[in-house]
DNA sequence: CAATCAGATGTAAGCGCTTACATAGCACTT
DNA sequence: AAGTGCTATGTAAGCGCTTACATCTGATTG
């Protein structure tokens, strides 16, 4: 500005002086009543509450944080709010954090590590106080830069043994060990697979590792013509179920998919080939969403507390910014629903 | 503070004084390097960049907004993230808003109106520019105390004609009388309905008005026996299948369902029953979700493309803060998709 | 060659609030 | 009566940045 006069001030509205004025007491007192009513006496409080309603007042975000250092926002880093799994983890994180006066702040990567990266420096420059990211495949340095602004951070839907980041999730290389051990108990043998992009994804990838390794050590191999990687949707799995079915040589007796929307695609498609489910084929989904159990045969899957991941995401955060230096949050139990859409291996391939 | 002295800034980072420091300019250049680059001189922003880079600085968000009086944050009010509807609305909102450097908080009211106010304050208070809220039905005030801090806002998911205020949505009593017509040129005189609940919610409000004033129309009314209200889930609507069809007197012919998922629990209950749809029973849907169109029979449904409800939301609150006075958005179509799940009217009841 | 002008940079006054410290008032002690 | 604690309130110094205006530098022009 540099003039001395703005005297009458453009616009806008009161400001906590003119709230003061019409109290009649010292702009000191003004912000006390609002941010730490016990110390002021309850007749002020009274008059202050009045004035600042007379004037629709309300203290100035931006001149609150900058002189109290503390902006009350936090946020959520989720490749999209298209998938249930992540919009029911930001659903319940906001709804933790705002019982605590904390304000949520979303940003979508769309599964892209560029966006993600710079979602997260917007959320930063807006003056977030802690994040909370899915996953931990980040461009390099990511990391670095959150803590580098003394922003405490937690990974979500992913735990991986021996990561440096705190995160709450759970193990989803053991969770299709599981799936596999289940498939190898019955009896199988010749395996498919219709996941999701793996690209920048550590889930995924913790998943396909934890299935290809418990394949193998049973001397068990996917046969290339038997996976496909492709969109998360029910038409994928159906139109994938189908070309692996169709593929030249012994078909699989069982079929993994990365989630339940492409099982449940598998599951359709099966019945519309008139493969017998699960006498001819097993299949199964992850997550276990609503539909799961509804499925004709309903389906088995692996069931994930995505709720609670948001939960604890934001109790682990909340610690952090009360000071307190909590413990890294145990991992989360999945656990495998078993329903009918898996059985024994049909005899002969 | 008081004292003269914080020589030494306890803790924290560098501020634009460092920076300006180290690349030898003024603190007014260090801003225009960031905001304003087209204003700084090549090599001096190039300056200016490395020595922030070095320093790790990044205007600090509060200092920022007081000076520019420009937060660049929008709220976006939704009963909850748990329903794709929302969850897809609110991710297409942040993608467009994000596009302009605009980023979203969020905030649930689980379909409580308090919980709405509440969060709106909360959300007012962190220094929103601009809001986007689900539905009309708020506390008395709830609009005015918006306005009143001069923040524009946008109502999502309705579009009530007649109403005051700037809406994104569709006409959703409009989409129930297609519905009902629907099935009255299909010959059905005898409904059910099953619908989620309606307190405080115009959107249902206004399709259960649609619905049956159109069959008032025609003479036919809904028996009290043939209707349920109460949470949105596959569940429920199997449960309240089961028991309208087990309700004393004429069966309905033809059940309209509050949204898909509830239709989807519905067609499989019917399935359970033996009851054919839709030789002897017409169900319908609402949303077209992904599933509508895999059940068996696929699901006679209207479409509402929620994204683009989310799009322009955030178009028309982009307009606003850029000044510009935007015309009210028009009304989006819903799409009445006819699949397998209506047919003609059982000859008798 | 002086005058004019445009563009780049610096100067410094706030933006509106919080909070450390000072102070005033009051009830008790001793 | 003076001293001792309290508590409730006021004083005023920033918090870190943006930006209107002033200034300076060169280039352009008559």
């Amino acid at each position: 500005m540099g003039r001395g006069g703005r005297e009458r001030n453009g616009h806008a509205g009161a400001r906590a002086l003119d709230v003061a004025a019409l109290a009649g007491v010292s702009t000191a007192t003004v912000s006390r009543a609002f941010n730490a009513p016990e110390k002021v006496a309850p007749e002020i409080r009274e008059k202050v509450l009045k004035a600042a309603a007379e004037l629709g007042w309300m203290p100035h975000p931006a001149g609150a944080a900058l002189a109290s250092r503390r902006t009350w926002l936090a946020g959520v880093l989720i490749p999209t709010l298209d998938n249930d799994v992540f919009a029911s983890q930001v659903g319940a994180l906001q709804t933790r954090l705002s019982a605590d006066g904390v304000t949520v702040l979303i940003g979508c990567s769309n599964y892209d590590a560029d966006q993600a990266a710079n979602q997260v420096r917007i959320m930063l420059a807006r003056g977030v106080e802690a994040l909370a990211v899915v996953g931990e495949s980040h461009r390099p340095g990511f990391f670095e830069t959150i803590a580098g602004r003394g922003v405490p951070y937690v990974v979500t839907y992913s735990h991986r043994p021996g990561s440096p980041h705190p995160s709450v999730g759970f193990d989803n290389a053991a969770a299709f060990r599981r799936i596999a051990r289940h498939l190898l108990e019955l009896g199988h043998r010749d395996f498919g697979l219709i996941h999701q992009p793996s690209i920048d994804n550590d889930r995924v990838l913790a998943r396909l590792e934890g299935l290809r390794t418990t394949l193998a050590e049973e001397g068990v191999a996917l046969r290339p013509q038997h996976v496909r990687e492709g969109p998360v949707s029910i038409a994928f799995g159906r139109q994938s179920l189908r070309s692996i079915m169709e593929a030249p040589g012994p078909r699989p007796t069982a079929v993994v998919c990365g989630n339940d929307a492409l099982a449940i695609g598998a599951l359709i498609e099966a019945r519309a080939l008139g493969i017998g489910v699960p006498e001819e084929l097993s299949i199964t989904g992850f997550d276990d969403v609503a539909m799961a159990e509804q499925t004709d045969p309903p389906l088995t899957t692996m069931r994930v507390d995505n709720a609670e991941i948001g939960r604890r995401a934001a109790d682990y955060l909340l610690a952090c910014l009360a000071g307190r230096q909590p413990p890294p949050p145990p991992p989360l139990e999945s656990r495998l629903i078993l329903r009918a859409s898996t059985g024994a291996a049909a005899r002969s391939a």
